[in-house]
RNA sequence: GGGCGCUUAGCUCAGCGGGAGAGCGCUUCCCUUACAAGGAAGAUGUCACAGGUUCAAAUCCUGUAGCGCCCA
């Protein structure tokens, strides 16, 4: 690759465009090494990338580029859902628009437009998620729809089914009346609305008596099979066995005992409602009541009720049964009450539980298996605490509904005869060959189901339906179970665990060993972004206004287990400014380093050349260590220290004194060297910075591997005495500050030549004078009169007192300095006075403590002395 | 009602038993030949509150208050 410019300012444009087709992966796979493997959670075909996507790849963008820095087997596999009742939404919604209905077309025509629509628009949101730098394996793209993935979803129910796991049952489920399909209590969520509870008789058969019930829902009446009391309500003893008399129906329908009914709530009798309510349903099938189905699917009255009602919607139908009450002369009263109104997730339409025949997977035992391996420790949640949430609804999982009476999705593979016989077969003609061999005889009107799958069944089976199971592939046995899942927070029941549960059913394997669970993305006032909002900030903006590079960085950074992110417009500022401070970087290694080589072996000089490359292995370790321990963030954090305060703020500030002076090969190999093996620890977070810098270090000859630690492994212990350095150069520009001297004036530092650290000091003057502007230094023989003074941690430190400075200052300074230094002297002298404290305390803190009482007594009697001259 | 998480500098958040930290913002000075998208020097805190454990608590325990999320 041709190397850019480095003149150029840094135009992140610019080196995108050279990098983006370069990022692909697919490396072989080899037996010696390690794996590491894992699946993108699908996004949505119909999706538009946003910055949870974004969140969400980088980091395991992250994870893949730092496995391949390692040199390990990587399979990151890539592709999207189908997302059946979403996609079906969207394609009829445009197909509106274009002035065609929908409805008028037939079922297959409507799939063939869905297909049509998919194959035109289903890559966008893979071509913006390319963008981000991704080193997916573009070529084994997957899609829940292709015949691999669907042979995978029939196989898996064909399992299931023949083991009795899945059934086909009629029971209550969630009916969506605006989109017409079942859909599971995940997809159902309650919202608090204030309304009113409604309170009528029921009249006690041939009697006047009569027993008050309440309810939010008067027109579910006609579906009243029975009245609830407490079998401890002693109001109500006497009724229990008797009989009311339902006006609303015309049947006399029993007060039962059961302990569903509250004492303490409403009447303490509660109507019950078994077609349309799911706890009176369970009331119903232990008292074994009868169920009456009241409303059509798409949410009106039907032909069971009163003829006068049939047709209304279930508002309609309220208040005509409310004034039904009142003209009967049972009806009683309202009142305000706050209830939870089910709505689907998906259309927002109230939810109405509906008697219907439905396909269930009990997943009962599944469940408790995967309870197992995470509490055993196989599979492993990061952050822990999400473990408390799986388990949490694990416990008290039900039969998942998985039929939906949609068109877009895989089509139960189900056959069934005239006489109510099925079999699960993968094609008609298997069914065939099953149902002849299971039931010895041929069968007669042989018909599929309708229904397809909920999306969730087909990605419950991602990690290793992408990876070729239910076929035995090498490429399963290379990468299965996957190392590790990436995913946000909201979809551990959606998802990992359903995915937990299939895994181990069908493969007798964990899909992943890990789980590490990320927060969402909010805008600037922590507010969820949203359309309707205007608060969205799309990536793809930041990408053009900043660069990939920083977004990655950004998010890397900001990354934390407790808190959702939060983002507004310039949060990306501090993150571009680094990857300028990254390119002029290199502008001045580049220009310093002509005629050196990446090296397998440094050969450091002088001490700061040991300080940076201790620096660096430090910075090499803490940078594996936190990304092995998914905690990225601290990861970025230690790159974003090493490189701005240590290596260009003192070891390329130094080396420009150095080189300026004489030629210091060892420190021009060092600057070549770390900046191209930092680029490399920086390539998982900021790829196209690193690879472009990289190349023009290394043309046509990228190693993409890991620095090695023992190129940084030296022990030098005047690489310690850097710190010294450093002391004294920020102290003597402190002092010049307060006493506001020009940093261009040089400047005569008296200094205690008997101090044990002066030699060192002396022998690098030019370091010091350059960078503190010092002229020379003078030894103070602690008679001076004229000086002004302040202290550090290794030296006392004068100038030549001038009228002009401005002493009040700087003795404000020193006040300040000795408070505290007090404070710190108060703290351990009665520590170390304590006895509890010596006797208990570990040998290094008392030690420590000691040190500090040294060091600040010293400093308080220089601080003491110095105020002294002041006067 | 049950569960989980949070409360530390003006803002965003680290730290999670032994000297209160970072980034942004702010103040002052500097256009020094990698970088003004920069450099240098600074200021800023009852670590929500109340008890307890400990020689030692921002950090562990209990309780209280507030915020957020999930489930019913």
């Amino acid at each position: 690759m041709k190397a850019t410019k480095i003149n150029n300012p840094y135009n992140h444009k610019d080196i995108e465009i050279k990098w983006i087709d370069k990022l692909s992966l697919s490396n072989d796979y080899n037996n010696t090494r390690n794996t590491f493997s894992l699946a993108i959670p699908p996004p949505n075909v119909t999706g538009n990338l946003h910055l949870g996507h974004a969140l969400n790849s980088t980091i395991q963008d992250v994870l893949v580029k730092f496995h391949i820095l390692k040199g390990d087997n990587v399979k990151w596999t890539p592709g999207t859902d189908h997302a059946g009742i979403a996609t079906q939404l969207l394609v009829e919604k445009s197909l509106i628009n274009k002035g065609k209905d929908p409805k008028s077309l037939s079922t297959d025509n409507l799939i063939d437009e869905i297909w049509k629509w998919k194959n035109e628009n289903g890559d966008q949101i893979i071509t913006q998620l390319k963008s981000l730098g991704l080193s997916c394996d573009w070529e084994d793209k997957k899609f829940t729809l292709d015949k691999d993935m669907s042979y995978a979803v029939n196989q898996a129910f064909i399992q299931l089914f023949n083991e009795g796991l899945i059934y086909k049952e009629k029971t209550l489920v969630n009916w969506d009346p605006v989109l017409q399909t079942a859909i599971s209590d995940l997809e159902v969520v309650s919202e608090e609305k204030k309304g009113l509870l409604y309170s009528f008789k029921y009249y006690i058969v041939d009697s006047d008596e009569y027993i008050i019930v309440s309810t939010t829902r008067p027109e579910t009446a006609f579906g009243d099979t029975a009245v609830a009391v407490n079998p401890e309500d002693e109001r109500y003893q006497r009724f229990i066995g008797k009989k009311v008399k339902n006006i609303f129906n015309n049947k006399e329908i029993p007060i039962i005992s059961d302990a569903y009914a509250d004492k303490d709530k409403g009447s303490g009798a509660v109507k019950i409602t078994p077609g349309h309510d799911f706890n009176d349903f369970d009331v119903a099938k232990r008292n074994n009541l009868p169920m009456i189905n009241i409303l059509n699917e798409d949410g009106t009255l039907n032909e069971s009720v009163h003829k006068d009602f049939v047709g209304l919607n279930v508002l309609e139908a309220r208040e005509k049964i409310l004034e039904f009450m009142k003209e009967e002369g049972i009806y009683i009263g309202e009142e305000e009450v706050l209830n939870a109104i089910p709505k689907g997730d998906r259309s927002s339409a109230i939810i109405e539980p509906l008697l219907k025949d439905q396909w269930f997977l009990d997943v009962k035992d599944m469940a408790e298996k995967s309870i197992g391996a995470v509490k055993s420790g196989e599979i492993n949640f990061t952050p822990k605490f999400w473990e408390n949430t799986f388990f949490e609804w694990m416990n008290k999982i039900k039969p998942w509904c998985i039929s939906r009476q949609i068109l877009w999705g895989h089509k139960i593979p189900v056959w069934t005869c005239s006489e109510n016989k099925s079999v699960a077969a993968q094609t008609e003609a298997e069914a065939l060959e099953v149902y002849k061999k299971q039931f010895n005889k041929t069968p007669k009107e042989f018909q599929q189901e309708n229904d397809v799958l909920d999306t969730w069944f087909s990605s419950a089976l991602w990690p290793f339906s992408t990876l070729g199971w239910p076929k035995n592939s090498s490429k399963l046995n290379n990468y299965f179970p996957t190392t590790i899942l990436v995913t946000g927070f909201d979809i551990i029941f959606f998802w990992v665990a359903r995915m937990i549960m299939m895994s181990l059913k069908l493969t007798n394997q964990v899909p992943f060993k890990t789980v590490y669970i990320h927060n969402l993305i909010r805008d600037q006032k922590g507010d969820k972004m949203s359309k309707t909002k205007g608060n969205v900030i799309d990536p793809l903006d930041l990408i053009k206004d900043y660069g990939t590079d920083s977004l990655r960085f950004f998010l890397m950074s900001n990354l934390s287990p407790h808190s959702d992110i939060k983002i507004a417009k310039n949060s990306l500022d501090p993150y571009k400014n680094f990857m300028n401070k990254i390119w002029n970087a290199y502008k001045y290694v580049k220009a310093n380093s002509e005629g050196f080589r990446i090296v397998a072996k440094l050969n450091p000089n002088s001490f700061y050349d040991f300080w940076i490359i201790n620096k660096f292995s430090k910075l090499l370790e803490n940078y594996t260590y936190f990304i092995e321990n998914c905690e990225i963030e601290k990861s970025s954090s230690e790159i974003y220290k090493f490189f701005w305060d240590d290596f260009c703020d003192w070891f390329i500030e130094i080396s420009k004194i150095s080189l300026s002076e004489e030629s210091n090969d060892s420190t021009k190999e060092i600057l070549l060297n770390i900046f191209n093996d930092f680029c490399l620890i920086l390539y998982p977070f900021c790829p196209f910075i690193s690879l472009d810098l990289l190349n023009n270090m290394n043309p046509n000859n990228l190693h993409m591997k890991i620095p090695d630690k023992n190129k940084y492994n030296f022990q030098n212990p005047e690489s310690d005495n850097f710190v010294i350095i450093q002391d004294f150069i920020v102290k003597v520009r402190s002092l010049r500050k307060n006493l506001s001297i020009p940093p261009t004036e040089k400047i005569k530092v008296y200094i205690d030549k008997s101090n044990i650290h002066y030699e060192f000091l002396n022998k690098n003057f030019n370091i010091v004078s350059k960078l503190a502007n010092v002229e020379s230094l003078i030894e103070e023989t602690g008679n001076e009169k004229n000086i002004i003074t302040t202290v550090s941690k290794f030296f006392r430190i004068s100038f030549v007192r001038d009228e002009k400075m401005d002493i009040q200052m700087q003795k404000g300074k020193l006040l300040k300095d000795l408070d505290s230094i007090n404070k710190d002297l108060n703290r351990v002298e009665s520590k170390l006075k304590n006895k509890k404290f010596l006797d208990s305390a570990p040998r290094d803190v008392i030690d420590r403590e000691n040190r500090i009482l040294k060091e600040s007594k010293l400093i308080k009697e220089n601080i003491e002395s110095i105020l002294r001259q002041l006067i």
